[in-house]
RNA sequence: GCUCGGAUGGUGGAAUGGUAUACACGAAGGACUUAAAAUCCUUUGGUCGCAAGACCUUGUGGGUUCAAAUCCCACUCCGAGCACCA
């Protein structure tokens, strides 16, 4: 009777086993000791780091971390040092929501959190080398988040404001715009205010370009890159000034991206938060229609940005919203271009915190324009010809037949003469073309055009999407913001020396409401010495948002125990940047975003030596539940880790994640599928087990391969080659697949023999070694195991990855397939390598060939060496 | 509305111009068993056919090519991101 594959029993063994040979400690210059030997490649491999909520880990999580460890396994056999760490990043609001509720210290909650998350963790069995851990609620760790935010400070890309910020009224704090969903609170979808009050800001502006610009180099999904792309939202245009008719010394700005049809400006339209309206209704300027523009102004000022966006989305509006506006009475502006008096509205289709606040109208080249001209029957002036007429519109199609005249065409004549065509065609067109009705300017194109008028008429800018990042939250589980206010000097530093500064004990964890954060409430803590001048002041109670601390945490594992630096310069050489990093594509716009700003700055000051922190990022598809939404405990529906390891154990869990599909793709759990996985590990058992048996009973008799296992060398050695491919490119599912055509292939090889007791041994404990090598990362336990059976003292783990033998890869004998117009007839099996006219007069001599040829002629024949020939008749 | 993905058996998927449906699950039949589970063997895209075989098939419709799941054009549906950014 051959012993079973007990999983709970070789994991247990080899968890304990492994920890006592401390195979997962950093190798290298990794050693805390100090004495770095930074030589050797390395490979440093990183996944997102969690945040240890007190659900634990459902089985979606591991699912990225087993990419990188099987990762990592690999590059480790192949020879590099590899820093794969794990950590958690633990401050934020859910912690605190669960001590308001509990009445326990968000501090307590967490590190039992933690606790569980490891231990989850370590049943599955991941190389992570838990000297690295790191905490970012760790005083030790804040310390340095800390500091960097005073290097910020020092260096003016941290300031205080008091603009109006997004405030959720439910988690009553400040957001950013990153935090923000559709207009709702990303977190508890409460439906964001505008609230105007004192906060810390960073400058993330100052890095657009930055931003922007080295997105090119990076190894990431293109997907990603786009979404930041858009976020920065970078556009290039032109600063033009539209001076007040009544009083030239007052002038109206506007942005525009599409200064060349400034010629076609029939109207101005201000947001209702510019400056023109504050002064009208200070009374400042004088209009006729004050009351008119004052209850439109009242009207729109309570709707936020945020809640326009929120109605945009309403899908009965369909795109855009429908528009409102006011015409200024009294306010007429002058085309600097023309010479032309045009009208002013009051309207909130224009964003005031955008641009100028204001923008020039061309109903006739702007879609958006055009709805509110249509709606307030504003005039439309066409300065634009397009390139290229679409087919169909027919307004072009009329024009077109007068192409010499294009240039001088008298756009009121052709209007009134198409009337109903224009109605029922194209009555405006966004696209670049050639100018015209625009005097010097006539016959030039959009792009030269748009330079000329800008220099002539203002001035270039470039503006952006990004917003500075608001870095305040009135709450309390956070980093504290290290300054202190003094009433003499204003806002002071808290020196170096001084940090951490520690979050105090409180009673209460309630957000006060009010703006501050729990913390002014704690006197003892508030109330201090200004470091400069000694004498009375408070301190910031702001804390940072729960992004600070994933900011910059890939550095501190290079160097996780440093308390004199945020990172020793040689060991931060040596590993950074990230190689590899793995998680999911929800932080796209947030913490991808803000690592990258903070890395660059770190590299402004020489902290870093590279530009970029993450070289190559992969995303993981999200595990839905087999229901096929999310795992949540809301829905009851989440699958734990645990209970899949007890039964199917950690290597069949690997597996099967590993085997659901592509990587990057979104799947739902099936636990009826785990038994595929674990069919095959059982046969792998099986099989070494069999042939330890047998290689007892021969003793010392040296196995050679019989000669008809030549094929499965063959195979093997293309099995090495597709596992290590597919590992580096992140394909796990076509790796296992590989390697279950190789097994099965072993299987049927081993019952032939058994039968025939044929000479020779087609399975040898090299081979099967090999084979055992390349399922190591995906399957460390049982592996480990049947490695240690077959007589080995060393950990499999610690092996050099097989090579393959190109020579041995080649096929010796080849499949030809016979096609009659592209279509399959026949095949026949040769030596490689056969020529055209040895295929053509074997494929000819085929019975079932000469039966499609027999009553046609051949008029071509195509030869693909190797694989196919195909007679065309 | 814009941008980017995607659509392949009963199911998850493989194949990125050259044998479509690898691998796995499920299903059906058989062996072993008192029985069941496990295991092993066989079959498994569809239609017609006793069979040999023929024809059809990668969301739909066109096109390029000796050859298309793969390239091009149009459309339908699904997913993600952005959304009045001038």
């Amino acid at each position: 009777m051959q012993e079973s594959y007990n999983h709970r029993k070789i994991e247990e063994k080899w968890r304990k086993n492994w920890q006592k040979m401390e195979l997962y400690k950093t190798s290298g210059p990794s050693t805390s000791s100090g004495q770095a030997d930074l030589k050797g490649e390395k490979e440093y491999v990183l996944d997102m780091f969690p945040y240890p909520s007190g659900d634990g880990l459902h089985v979606g999580h591991p699912k990225g971390y087993i990419a990188t460890d099987i990762y990592s396994r690999m590059k480790k056999m192949q020879g590099k040092n590899i820093l794969h760490p794990m950590g958690f990043d633990a401050f934020g609001l859910p912690a605190e929501n669960y001590a308001i509720k509990n009445k326990v210290h968000p501090k307590i909650a967490v590190d039992k959190n933690v606790k569980k998350f490891k231990e989850q963790l370590e049943k599955i069995g991941f190389n992570y080398d838990w000297d690295r851990e790191i905490n970012t609620t760790n005083p030790e760790y804040y310390r340095w988040t800390q500091w960097i935010f005073l290097k910020l400070l020092e260096k003016g890309l941290a300031y205080e404001s008091e603009e109006p910020i997004n405030w959720c009224p439910s988690c009553q704090t400040g957001l950013a715009n990153e935090d923000l969903d559709g207009g709702k609170c990303e977190r508890c979808g409460s439906v964001i205010e505008q609230k105007k009050m004192r906060q810390w800001v960073l400058k993330i502006t100052d890095y657009a370009d930055k931003l922007l610009e080295d997105l090119e180099d990076l190894d990431w999904p293109e997907y990603i890159k786009e979404s930041q792309r858009n976020w920065i939202g970078k556009s290039e245009g032109a600063l033009l000034q539209f001076k007040i008719l009544n009083d030239k010394s007052q002038k109206i700005e506007v942005f525009t991206t599409r200064a060349d049809t400034l010629f076609g400006v029939t109207y101005l339209v201000v947001a209702p938060e510019h400056e023109l309206i504050k002064k009208i209704l200070n009374h400042e300027l004088r209009i006729m229609n004050y009351e008119e523009v004052r209850e439109y102004s009242e009207k729109t000022k309570n709707k936020t940005e945020i809640e326009r966006t929120a109605e945009g989305k309403n899908p009965s509006i369909g795109s855009g919203q429908a528009k409102t506006g006011v015409k200024i009475e009294g306010i007429t502006v002058i085309n600097p271009a023309t010479g032309d008096e045009v009208p002013v509205f009051v309207a909130d289709y224009v964003l005031g915190n955008y641009g100028t606040g204001a923008v020039m109208a061309v109903p006739a080249h702007d879609e958006r324009d055009f709805e509110f001209a249509k709606k307030y029957n504003l005039a439309r002036k066409c300065v634009i010809r397009p390139l290229s007429f679409p087919k169909e519109k027919v307004w072009f199609k009329n024009w077109q037949k007068k192409e010499e005249s294009y240039g001088m065409v008298d756009f009121d004549k052709v209007l009134e003469k198409d009337k109903d065509k224009i109605l029922s065609g194209h009555e405006w067109h966004t696209r670049e073309g050639i100018l015209i009705n625009s005097g010097e300017f006539d016959g030039m194109e959009s792009e030269e055009a748009r330079r000329k008028i800008t220099k002539k008429f203002g001035k270039k800018q470039v503006k952006y999407k990004l917003r500075d990042w608001v870095f305040s939250r009135q709450r309390y589980w956070g980093e504290p913001i290290p300054v202190v206010h003094c009433e003499k000097c204003g806002v002071v530093a808290v020196p170096g020396k001084d940090l951490p500064v520690t979050l105090p004990k409180v009673e209460r964890y309630e957000p006060t409401g009010t703006g501050e954060s729990p913390l002014a409430n704690i006197k003892d803590w508030v109330n201090t010495k200004c470091p400069k001048c000694g004498g009375e002041a408070r301190r910031e109670t702001n804390t940072m948002p729960q992004w600070a601390g994933s900011s910059w945490y890939y550095l501190r594992y290079i160097d996780p125990k440093n308390s004199k630096k945020l990172v020793e310069k040689e060991k931060e050489k040596y590993w950074s940047p990230v190689d590899v990093y793995v998680g999911g594509a929800e932080h796209a716009t947030r913490h991808l975003i803000y690592a990258r700003f903070w890395h660059k700055f770190l590299f402004d000051i020489g902290i870093v030596n590279y530009k970029e922190p993450f070289k190559k990022l992969y995303n993981v598809g999200l595990i839905l539940a087999e229901d096929g939404k999310k795992m949540s405990k809301r829905y009851n529906n989440v699958v734990n880790p645990d209970d899949i390891v007890e039964t199917w154990g950690a290597d069949t869990l690997r597996l099967y994640e590993m085997f659901m599909g592509p990587f990057n793709q979104e799947i739902a759990w099936n636990t009826d599928n785990m038994i595929g996985p674990r069919r095959f590990l059982e046969k792998i058992w099986k099989l070494t087990l069999k042939l330890k048996a047998k290689s007892l009973e021969k003793k010392n008799k040296s196995f050679k391969l019989s000669a008809s296992s030549s094929q499965l060398d063959s195979l093997l050695h293309k099995t090495v080659k597709k596992v290590g491919e597919d590992i580096e490119d992140f394909k796990f599912n076509t790796a296992i697949s590989t390697m279950m055509i190789f097994v099965n292939e072993l299987e049927k090889i081993e019952k032939i023999t058994t039968h025939k007791k044929s000479q020779g041994e087609p399975l040898t404990q090299e081979v099967l070694e090999k084979f055992l090598k390349i399922l190591a990362p995906f399957a460390p336990h049982i592996t480990e195991e049947l490695w240690e059976r077959l007589g080995n003292k060393n950990s499999i783990h610690l092996e050099k990855w097989p090579e393959y033998d190109k020579s041995k890869i080649i096929e010796e004998k080849v499949n030809i397939v016979v096609q009659i117009n592209g279509k399959i007839r026949a095949q026949f099996e040769v030596e490689i390598g056969i020529s055209e006219n040895e295929a053509k007069d074997k494929a000819l001599s085929m019975p079932e060939i000469q039966k499609w040829l027999s009553s046609s002629e051949i008029r071509k024949t195509i030869f693909v060496p190797n694989k196919i020939i195909n007679f065309v008749v």
